[in-house]
RNA sequence: GCGAUUGUAGCUCAGUUGGUUAGAGCACUGGUUUGUGGUACCAGAUGUCGGGGGUUCGAGUCCCCUCAAUCGCCCCA
């Protein structure tokens, strides 16, 4: 235990905090139904080869940011670092085949052991959402309509990029991989020491190297788009169409490419300015070769996942604003016993009712401006013994006796 | 995993070339007002100076280690 603070990279949401996310996913998931999605909760853990086996042996996420622990039955276990294989080890292990196409939207933590920084911590939260067993181009055009739904509910259409790229099938993509491999060897001392380590791992990764040097030589580097065969090209071409057809803005960029192995055809990031080294905001692609890899039947699919912290930093503080309650006061203890009736009355029809449970009317009074009450009741015995209560606006400041029967009208103009 | 910066009250920060009992504002508690808030005034409480070790007569201040955060690299949402 070090001291009373959280692991390093995890923290408390507090309930502004929670709000803030709340909105993020309510409005990933309102987005995601009107598309057809349905969310779906898979385990946040599995046995690791669920993650091992998929994202690729030599991928960053397998070889240094796997939360993994062994279980008292020796089972090897794995903190979910990412979505889309649960889900695939869900569609296989329910049979879902028959089903298609699977339309699936989630949300939840993932874990990663990484450095921390801002947008980046090692539990985290995203929303997502897959589409299994559509192999044609239509389904990429919705995933990513729907992704751009989604930023644009929150207000971020003008603020993120949609960059795009196709990264071809398995035969566009091996012809590229050599093609690359074979000029950037050409450039081989010059290259960065972790681009030299990248040749024999991820070639593909060098492309969107930030080192200087590197970025020189890849400048003039071949690009994907020239390896891609007829079918990849038509493919792309019918993305690309999909998306004009919509209205929906992209930039293509040939060294898009994505640092897990399962990917394929289209790979698509919706980045921004605003929140520094961490401006991938949404990202995904097609995956056609995954559910196979993982022993299920050849099956398409493509989606998208998102970064909740991310997108949370970029609406900021003010976008949500707690429940405002009423709040209950009798005026002295004779009355607290009616007070405990009355709230528990309104509660039931639906009323916010936040009744204190200390201190004269000042001080419950002062804790309601806090709590950003919208009015108050006052319990008092004069009007009680009228069958009436006095109900305060606590912004107007207005106040007035309402008798019981009349009451949740009255309150209606608050919440309910 | 690598590099840099930072760490004093709940929050934002002062703290003089190392020198007695470590300060301010906001927030908090109580009061002016025993049935009426947001304002004002008065009073009060608050710190393992991130943690550990060292140098020194003396360390918040200097040195080492460690933890955490921030920024960047790597990678990614």
């Amino acid at each position: 235990m070090a001291g009373l603070q959280p692991v390093k990279g995890t923290y408390d949401l507090l309930p502004k905090d929670r709000a803030i996310h709340r909105k993020v996913s309510e409005t990933a998931r309102l987005t995601a139904e009107r598309f057809g999605f349905n969310e779906i909760t898979t385990p946040i853990f599995e046995f690791s080869e669920v993650f091992s086996r998929t994202l690729g042996e030599t991928s960053d996420v397998v070889t240094k940011e796997m939360f993994s622990f062994e279980t008292k039955g020796n089972d090897k276990i794995t903190l979910r670092p990412e979505g889309t294989a649960g889900i695939a080890r869900a569609f296989i292990s329910n049979a879902l085949q028959h089903e298609t196409p699977v339309k699936h939207f989630y949300y939840g933590p993932m874990f990663r052991y990484e450095r921390p920084q801002k947008g980046r911590q090692r539990q985290f939260h995203q929303v997502g959402l897959e589409l299994i067993g559509v192999d044609t181009p239509q389904a990429d055009i919705e995933v990513i309509a729907a992704g751009y739904q989604f930023l644009s509910e929150l207000g971020f259409a003008d603020v993120v990029t949609l960059e795009l790229n196709s990264l071809g099938d398995t035969e566009s993509r091996d012809a590229y991989r050599s093609t690359l491999v074979d000029y950037l060897k050409g450039h081989y001392d010059n290259l960065s020491e972790d681009s030299k380590t990248r040749l024999e791992t991820n070639p593909l990764r060098i492309l969107d190297s930030k080192d200087k040097g590197d970025k020189e030589i890849v400048k003039d580097a071949p690009l994907l788009g020239d390896c891609l065969n007829e079918t990849s090209q038509a493919f792309y071409d019918a993305v690309k169409h999909g998306l004009d057809l919509l209205g929906i803005p992209y930039t293509e960029n040939p060294r898009l490419v994505r640092g897990l192995d399962y990917y394929c055809h289209t790979a698509f990031e919706f980045t921004t300015e605003t929140l520094g080294a961490q401006g991938t905001v949404l990202a995904g692609g097609r995956y056609d070769g995954l559910i196979k890899m993982m022993g299920g039947p050849q099956t398409a699919g493509v989606g998208w996942a998102a970064g909740v912290e991310r997108l949370a930093l970029m609406l900021g503080e003010d976008c949500v604003e707690l429940p405002r309650p009423i709040v209950m006061i009798p005026v002295s203890a004779d009355q607290q016993d009616e007070a405990l009736k009355l709230s528990h009355r309104l509660r039931q029809q639906g009323f916010i009712i936040d009744q204190g449970f200390s201190g004269n009317m000042k001080k419950r009074l002062n804790r309601a401006n806090k709590a950003n009450a919208c009015a108050a009741i006052l319990v008092g015995e004069d009007e009680l013994a009228r069958g009436c209560v006095t109900v305060r606006n606590l912004e107007s400041g207005e106040q007035s006796e309402v008798s019981l029967d009349a009451l949740g009208e009255t309150l209606a103009q608050f919440n309910a």
